[in-house]
DNA sequence: TATGAATGAGATTTCATTCAT
DNA sequence: AATGAATGAAATCTCATTCAT
């Protein structure tokens, strides 16, 4: 790994772990062992680092849900896949993820931050959400409903409950996967 | 209006525009037209008075909701009438409630703040939502659903909505009123 | 006791406690059951009011220590029962002679104020001492000392023990036996 | 000399003619030629700055005091060469010296620093005069007194003719070299 | 005489960023 | 490419003092 990899690692922990303001670039220098000139070196300054530590984080996950959901049989498959692989993504990188969180247009952290480019990479999540539920109303696995808002809607509701099992104090059990089941509900045709 | 109060709405808005961590104790006086001292004076320090803030907030929310919701003649309608009143009361607070929403338990803001007390406000609300679920399982209006998540993922839903609406730069055109139908056709009684 | 003389007691407390500068008008309010605003009222500033506590304190102690020392048969026993009144009086007053230490000319705490008022009252100690030694000197129980200094040597003396006693964490058991006899020893006639 | 050392020199400067309450950390890094954060950054705060200004004066004069003292021929000169050496290092530190009295556990000013590190290097001068008395006791040039006061005694009668040369506005000439002689007259073997 | 709300200057401290090496 | 010493702006917080009541 090359120090500028290892400082955007090491942005991604700490930013995820203490959030923009309460992380300094000392503490990403010193976790990434290099001396604390070579982070404006790379990134610039602290602003750019962060929307980088997110979008690096976003262009991964964007990958891999795609991919997954390309196994869906029909609509409500694939949306279901896509929102159960999105989960999955976020166990899976339990440490750096709420960066992920925090860069996101739907955070309320530092909200002077220009996060317009990242922004467009979500709108890319919500439109994949419209195609399978184009795609599921057309194959009849998904009923009718208003195509404008439902992708907002079912993002949202992942949302909240990334929220909910990330940063708040409440422990739910299984909040996930009765997430997927309460999308399902209410998009599927009986 | 004293110039207590004064701080407090000042602050409100300030917290709500710009972030905590972008607003300044100065910022805040100056909007209530006091002297800098006097907001430390009556509310300590800055900390505290973002969880003031909020929490003036919550309770007067809390009283609301609970309050419209008794109009519902099942289940199902008190749910319908609560989750309207809480996104009526996000709009009719338009420059106040993203204080609120920061000083949740939701927010990836800040996350040294201590929110247990703010959170245990909160927990009242969602407390709320699992009587309307299981009133509306006992009286038809309401489907089986499990009890022990639904009521969260219901209020993560209506984060979701909230934050798509306020923080987002995306534009949806009657997001809350769709938000209340994606919620009713998941937990409804066919 | 009126409100005035509450308030000096409580400064008397509060300096001896925590010294100048941590010591707050308000905490002496407080200690003193009154409104912030009458400590200036009566005390004009904190300075005064520091000096006035300091004050009050020598005067009432050269008051004591001039009264016990005319019980000494010679200028020896006088300058002993002198200095032993000294450290008695330091031991009936613990709480509050730190204050007298600390607004004494010998106090190393904030050096800009105007201790010329304070220092000719220490400096009628220091004649009184002198006074001794010219009575011994005559009536042959103190030998020949150098009367320009050895006044100040020992009332520096006592200020080294009493520094040592109450302020420093050496405990020393009978501390302030030991410096009657060490002063005694050096200027006694054989 | 690196700027850090620069640094340690004004605070001994500053702390030394002003106090520790009246000196801020602008004077310091102004008289050291350094921009304001430099003396937090090396540093850390305002206590600690204060705490190795007297730790590095104090480790100076313990170098200092012991190797001249090796020259005296019993317990008696040793002493007395101790003693006439402090107060020569008083002296030759005219302009900081002062900020090792106030940071000494002798000092009035602001008791609630915690001096106990500073404390145990006095403890370390004291110990240094029990020897001599100790020695001085079995070589017969020094008379019997008690080794649990004494030490702390003669100690004390150094702080205090200190403090009458450098805080007092009493001059009084030849005051150290009369101080020498009070202390040998009390302990003198005849 | 007594209150305590209100002021505002000033101190400490943090930290992103620069730059000589 | 890499270091880390150095800068200095800016924020929080404290508190003596004033003043209307």
């Amino acid at each position: 790994m090359t120090k500028k990899e290892r400082i955007l690692l090491a942005a991604q922990e700490q930013f995820g772990e203490h959030g923009y303001t309460a992380t300094t670039l000392k503490m990403v220098a010193d976790h990434a062992g290099v001396a604390s000139g070579l982070v404006s070196h790379y990134y610039g300054n602290k602003d750019n680092l962060f929307l980088e530590s997110g979008g690096a984080l976003i262009d991964q996950m964007l990958g891999i849900l795609t991919d997954k959901a390309k196994a869906g049989k029909n609509g409500l498959e694939s949306l279901a896949i896509f929102v159960q692989a999105y989960f999955d993504f976020t166990i899976a990188n339990r440490s750096t993820f709420p960066t992920l969180l925090r860069s996101s247009p739907f955070s309320d952290e530092y909200p002077h931050l220009d996060r317009t480019h990242i922004a467009e990479k979500f709108k890319a999540l919500i439109i994949q959400i419209e195609e399978y539920l184009k795609q599921g109303m057309k194959d009849g696995s998904i009923r009718e409903v208003p195509l404008n808002q439902t992708p907002f809607l079912i993002y949202g509701h992942i949302v909240g409950a990334v929220r909910t099992e990330f940063l708040t104090p409440f422990a739910v059990p299984d909040l996930f996967k009765e997430a997927c089941q309460f999308i399902v509900r209410s998009v599927a045709n009986d």
